[in-house]
DNA sequence: GGTAGTATTACGTATTTATGTATTACGTAT
DNA sequence: ATACGTAATACATAAATACGTAATACTACC
């Protein structure tokens, strides 16, 4: 009689999952890491990570500096451009982004999300004096910004309140809404009414004024935002969201949304 | 006697490697293609290409449309950003941007080199009325632009002339330099100079100032440069070249190079 | 100076997978 | 009606590879 064979079905994972896995942890961290943090990280082998990693930093999708971390690599930017340059949402939105930058003479942000993340897509300073935080790529966790809770606001109640349980995250800032039930209302609301105001959250003294721009499906697909002083955008409230509001449109309606 | 199996040996490409090519295509194309014609592009197994985008796809590192066309997806877009956002150089080349537009109320365009092609990496439109044909992620033959030859000027002669070599395309425009040897003397002394001017050859009666930023170890990075009608650029040429060379030394600066 | 954790590399093998071959379907030219 | 190139899918298999295991070296803590 055989001797049954351990029966363990060792699960191997494809090289493509995890070299993406690979990416995925560098984008988290936003920073460099060694293999063996990433294997880590993954719970995955480390002998396969080091070979991937060597295999990836060969083919230019990942870098590696003097310290043995590795980072994304040059390849990826190509990939990203060629992406972005296709997308014409992103386009128009660009350009009607420079557009009131120029115009209001205040910062605008174009966010996009990204799973549970918000991220800032594009950006232009029409304000030389003020800096904002979020720059270029950032990414923030959607319960956190009046643009985060927009680029769900056209989910169905179940999949927006499960989008809240399971991305929010408590921020260092205390005024954070964290209920998920009271996001999705929030979200809902604000995502009919074309327009999230939010103050002073992610920065102090800091208004951030986004409004929704919809795709041909009617799903939110980017947002526009001035991000300028609270005491600015208090002062004339009115003025700013209609400004928004009207370039979101015009976005929609360039890219044949409405 | 066994008969001897054919001993062709079977060359197998890795996943890993499969799926960098259909990337590569895809950036080469600038549009969607179909999964068959990207395996005949590469000269591939049909049913290796098939099934691999099959696997991209459902990864989310690619997107089909109804016509089962696939392109770039939205991943990648998540992996470029995240590059950029790490890479100080963009981050201090795009503020700069920002306020020289701002102040010369003129088009200014960053760029980068991604093997032989220059690429338009960020831009700042200062100037409403004036619209250029290269967007964001546009990819031009190095001999085409003053940036491009810029972007090449850092290389000893052999290696600048090889690219020349490998790399120039006839353009539509018939002042396009084409001689290797000539290219890559001019691209030596300009990128000596600290300054490239093209007139008129990319668009009509559109002129390029360029200045070249180098990183720690001397090479061109990365250039800066205002894109304006000609007859603008003639007419003040030496202010513009001044501003555009302030703000090359200036990212210069803030990234450590000097 | 021994034990435990981190960091990296090397190697054999079970297991996946990239490929060749075959099949179906469609348009269109002969 | 037949032949041909394009387009897509299914299946068996030879061959690459993801994984387990082990070896080496370096810190740090007792």
């Amino acid at each position: 009689m055989m001797i049954e064979k351990n029966i363990k079905t060792r699960n191997r994972i494809s090289g493509i999952e995890r070299s993406l896995q690979i990416l995925d942890v560098l984008t988290d961290f936003g920073r460099p890491a060694s293999a063996y943090d990433i294997a880590k990280t993954i719970g995955a082998p480390i002998s396969t990570i080091y070979s991937i990693v060597e295999d990836l930093t060969s083919r230019e999708m990942l870098t590696r500096d003097s310290n043995n971390l590795v980072w994304l690599g040059p390849r990826l930017l190509r990939y990203g451009l060629a992406y972005e340059a296709q997308m014409d949402v992103l386009l128009e939105a660009r350009k009607e982004m420079d557009h009131l930058a120029a115009y209001l003479k205040e910062t605008i942000q174009i966010c996009t999300r990204d799973e549970g993340k918000m991220v800032v897509t594009a950006m232009a300073t029409g304000n030389e004096h003020f800096h904002v935080a979020s720059h270029i790529g950032s990414r923030t966790p959607i319960n956190w910004t009046a643009s985060g809770r927009l680029l769900v606001g056209h989910m169905d109640d179940n999949e927006c309140l499960e989008m809240f349980k399971k991305y929010s995250e408590t921020s260092p800032n205390t005024d954070t809404i964290i209920d998920p039930l009271q996001l999705s209302k929030t979200s809902k609301k604000e995502f009919t009414a074309g327009l999230a105001i939010q103050v002073s959250l992610s920065e102090f003294s800091v208004s951030c004024i986004a409004a929704p721009i919809r795709g041909r499906d009617g799903s939110c697909i980017a947002t526009i935002s001035v991000v300028l002083p609270e005491l600015k955008a208090s002062s004339n409230l009115d003025y700013f969201t209609s400004e928004v509001q009207k370039s979101a449109n015009k976005i929609e309606l360039a890219i044949g949304s409405y």
